[in-house]
DNA sequence: GTCACAGCTGGAAACGTTACCAGAAACGTT
DNA sequence: AACGTTTCTGGTAACGTTTCCAGCTGTGAC
């Protein structure tokens, strides 16, 4: 049987209560008999009805919405995140709503348009690139927190920011490599135009080669697009084109299991041949043979940060914080030292 | 500057126009002048309008969502489906909102109850339990696609089924094996109880056997909950009890991984001393060292029937139906053939 | 007997939109 | 000149809730 869809009206009548009480009843309000309660409960039970949460919404002018809106395709890495953030959005009382948003959507702009639209009260914003929002974030009306790569400590009026420091943590990788005596290393990394996280790795890239008195050269750097299959076609190439690199420094994990598998085609051991070492700090890399050393983030730590920031902002009105977060080097068995 | 909330009755007041007149325009609806559309227009970009779509849903009496509901924690091989089904959603001019609830939640009843509230179109289940929604699925009264493992051809009113035999795939995950001389066998799978995909693959693997004259004995069964660490221990304390196995077959390919990590710990080499097959056909499998063999879903195929089966059903008042689509085997590198 | 007050109830006005209806204006067609 | 017809427009009743307000009863205090 398909119950048809029944009205708080509707029940009234079969309760043979007001619309007001049925609506007490159903919002737990105090100011109602037992005996209501009872005859409202027992027609809603009943019918299995459910109130229209539009109307609901509609009068109310807000929702217990948290949009959480994810940049780019789904990985690995961000799901784990998103996972969290709902996870702790739900336990907080709200709703969490994700959206994935295409990597050229107008992110901003469609920000604000979803929250206005659904009366959200407030977003998280996973991946996004500070500097649109630093031009166009008075788009969006609601308490926001954006969760992406950090460098210097802005603030904003509404706008929260969650991160980690990429330049920093992307040197940490390179120094590393470069202590254990590697001087032939290639990078595999997204488009530093188009990709701000990119950019702020590569920037920490050169930093460290610089630091160290070295020189860091075009040629080493390779463009793939965080995927398995692009990391792989890019390690091949940037073999061919470097064959005595003896390590290799990869922006994602997801990236680094690509390339890894294009070295092992290529006849190369990991780590006796070439050195690995990865971004993220994905469980899967521990699973990897040989298991992945890499720059792990915080990912818990940057999904309750976040979740955390927003709420306090949507209840107690405080005002927007920065959190920088720090990253660790987890040690797996792909990077070797190399004796000079 | 944070624009105030307005209402169509402030564009209409702005412009010049009547709220009617706005509406129209807003909706592109055909009767209206160059000059109206061009004066909304303006005042709404000015004012960085965004209609309430609480109000219009609520006036409307439907919405244009349709519910994702995943069942369980996010995993890699879900994920993936959901990305393609949520594209595939917004391709055709609905909205995808994805829902993952608990494990242990009463899924029919909650999709049901989401349903109505939300006044969703219809709803794609991923990982139900088929067993439930035999008896409770006339709680749902949108249209409904279940994903999941099938047996028979069952058919419901207004229920659609899209999924694999899952008995016949793991029959040919250990079909496979016999065939490659293998007699020594594990296997690592969930709670039979209360999984039913794994109580529906464990009777594949039974079938195997025993159509092949063998006996399968509990003692090689090992439980797991489809994570990484938990099939990482299953598989140590599995080759503890029976340090003779030659393969181990994984009922996901997460859990396959986490299988090979600890034989690669346990010093066991893959192939060469201990064959693994896995099930799924993630991407990932075909970058682990060795490449995974395994079973594959045809995972882009699950969804777009899924989707397409849904939207008929939504626009054409089309009859529900039952799909079942084909498994293959992808061949890797971490299946060796005995020699006896 | 009046008053204050609590406990409970129903009526009705919103919330912001859409869609129906009716009507005005402009234009052809007879 | 009378008429349909098309093109555009505004008024307004819904949609299903919540919430304010007012009212009714009963109770205890003076």
């Amino acid at each position: 049987m398909i119950p048809k869809n029944m009205t708080i009206k509707d029940i009234a009548r079969e309760s043979g209560y007001s619309v007001s009480t049925v609506s007490r009843v159903l919002n737990n309000h105090p100011d109602v008999s037992e005996g209501a309660k009872e005859a409202v409960a027992r027609v809603v039970e009943q019918n299995r009805f459910v109130l229209n949460s539009m109307a609901r919404l509609l009068k109310q002018q807000q929702s217990t919405n948290i949009l959480i809106i994810v940049k780019g395709t789904m990985n690995i890495f961000f799901t784990k995140i998103v996972e969290k953030m709902q996870h702790l959005i739900s336990v907080h009382g709200y709703n969490a709503v994700v959206h994935y948003i295409d990597e050229d959507d107008d992110e901003v702009r469609l920000a604000g348009q979803l929250c206005r639209e659904r009366k959200s009260l407030g977003l998280i914003f996973l991946g996004g690139n500070i500097e649109h929002f630093k031009q166009g974030f008075d788009q969006i009306d609601q308490p926001a927190v954006l969760t992406t790569t950090l460098t210097d400590e802005l603030t904003f009026d509404h706008l929260s920011l969650v991160g980690i420091n990429d330049a920093d943590a992307a040197q940490m990788a390179i120094d590393y490599l470069l202590d254990h005596g590697h001087r032939q290393i290639g990078i595999i990394g997204g488009h530093t135009k188009s990709s701000y996280i990119s950019k702020q790795r590569f920037t920490g890239c050169r930093n460290s080669f610089t630091a160290h008195g070295l020189d860091f050269d075009a040629s080493q750097y390779q463009k793939a697009n965080f995927h398995l299959d692009s990391a792989y076609r890019a390690a091949k190439e940037l073999m061919a084109r470097k064959p005595d690199l003896t390590a290799l420094f990869c922006m994602s994990d997801v990236m680094a299991i690509g390339a890894m598998r294009a070295l092992t085609e290529l006849g190369k051991k990991i780590p006796q041949d070439v050195s690995v070492i990865g971004f993220d700090g994905i469980e899967l890399g521990r699973y990897y043979n040989p298991q992945l050393t890499t720059i792990a983030q915080p990912q818990m730590e940057l999904a309750e940060e976040s979740v955390n920031l927003l709420i306090d902002h949507i209840e107690q009105q405080s005002k927007a914080r920065t959190i920088i977060l720090n990253v660790g080097l987890t040690e797996g068995e792909s990077v070797r030292m190399i004796e000079h």
